[in-house]
DNA sequence: AGTTCCCGCCAGACA
DNA sequence: TGTCTGGCGGGAACT
């Protein structure tokens, strides 16, 4: 009764003074960045932060999971978390990306990503560090531009690895990526706040989906004065663009961060990232197999090229598009091709090559 | 009306 | 036994 009134109470207040936005991660993220991102190394102690952000512990909690698991933070002992930067984001990103989609990761504090033996229970795959591994892993290892939150937890429940599990799993992720769902809402708001992707609001679906920006939406937003002529003009030119201006439905919700590396697969920008260390070049990108059909593609330019597909089965067999030579990235296709099969033959009740 | 996501309960782990 | 940790779902804010 005590605590039913009590609840009462502070539903009350809640009701009369409550706003989303005071309490957001977006707010919570600036705030922590502000309180720490001087020096790297500084120790985090959380009561402390909790004070110092105004932010319950539960919810400094999930945040910090979040910075943990791509390697921001590193737990030294109880309560006691060190700042590593944004520098680290390279070798994370590496990382992840070479472990390929569907395998469970320990904590990137082990350094070598490690894999976990076994199949881990439901709870431990659902948790936020593993959660959050998985979904930049779907950016880094896929060539899809946009991807939404329903999109990626049902994309990601579970392993790709195992064929005949689908059914079972398209059953179970039913029940389980509404779960999910409210954790990537979490996982992608942070990722989100640190221009790592870029949320944009879709009129059409009325849904948020996400764009991989990546290493550069932190290491631009110093220097994002500068390149913001040279930029604007990069963008406006480039073709490749119209895809972007077409789901940039709401413009106030996008990160500050407009880079020319937009457009570009997350894959291919880790890539050059980490191997030449160059600066964005549009003109040597290369789109992958989802690249826009008003865009020039990389690829033997075949008699569909332009034209309205219709018989995807042919096409899949005549194809073969750059990721059949990964993989990991076979099995997320081979994922994604399953998932929408079972969508179509158990929901919509139809075959998905039929229009 | 559907989507987004903050809040706090509560069970398990740990000291 | 107290504290920490983190999965989970309710429901209010938001679109």
């Amino acid at each position: 009764m005590a605590q039913l009134s009590a609840n009462s109470t502070q539903f009350n207040f809640r009701k009369l003074t409550y706003c989303r936005k005071e309490k957001s991660f977006d707010l919570l993220c600036s705030n922590f960045l502000n309180l720490y991102d001087q020096d790297r190394g500084e120790m985090i102690e959380t009561h402390d932060a909790c004070a110092r952000l105004g932010v319950d512990k539960r919810r400094l909690r999930d945040f910090i999971v979040i910075l943990e698991s791509i390697g921001l933070l590193k737990k030294e002992r109880k309560n006691h978390y060190s700042w590593k930067g944004f520098g680290v984001l390279p070798k994370t990103f590496q990382l992840l990306q070479r472990g390929g989609l569907g395998e469970s990761y320990t904590r990137l504090e082990d350094d070598e990503v490690s894999q976990v033996g076994g199949k881990l229970d439901n709870r431990k795959e659902n948790c936020i560090e593993l959660l959050t591994q998985k979904f930049v892993k779907l950016f880094l290892c896929s060539e899809l531009e946009l991807i939404s939150i329903d999109e990626a937890a049902i994309l990601l429940n579970g392993d790709a690895q195992d064929p005949s599990l689908i059914q079972t799993k398209m059953f179970f992720s039913i029940y389980d990526s509404a779960a999910k769902v409210k954790r990537f809402y979490d996982i992608a708001n942070v990722l989100s706040s640190m221009n790592i992707i870029q949320k944009t609001y879709q009129p059409e679906t009325k849904r948020f989906v996400f764009r991989w920006i990546g290493i550069r939406g932190q290491a631009e937003m110093a220097t994002i004065n500068d390149l913001a002529l040279k930029t604007k003009r990069t963008i406006e030119n480039e073709p490749t663009n119209n895809g972007v201006k077409r789901h940039m439905g709401d413009h106030s919700v996008v990160a500050p961060s407009q880079t020319p590396c937009e457009g570009r697969s997350p894959k291919k920008v880790v890539e050059n990232d980490l191997e030449k260390g160059s600066g964005p070049d549009m003109k040597k990108h290369r789109f992958g197999p989802f690249a826009p059909t008003t865009v020039p593609q990389d690829k033997p330019q075949g008699k569909n090229n332009g034209t309205q597909i219709q018989d995807w089965e042919s096409l899949a067999s005549t194809q073969r598009p750059q990721y059949h030579q990964h993989q990991a990235l076979r099995d997320l296709f081979s994922h994604y091709v399953g998932a929408w099969n079972n969508y179509h033959s158990e929901v919509a009740g139809k075959d998905p090559a039929q229009p």
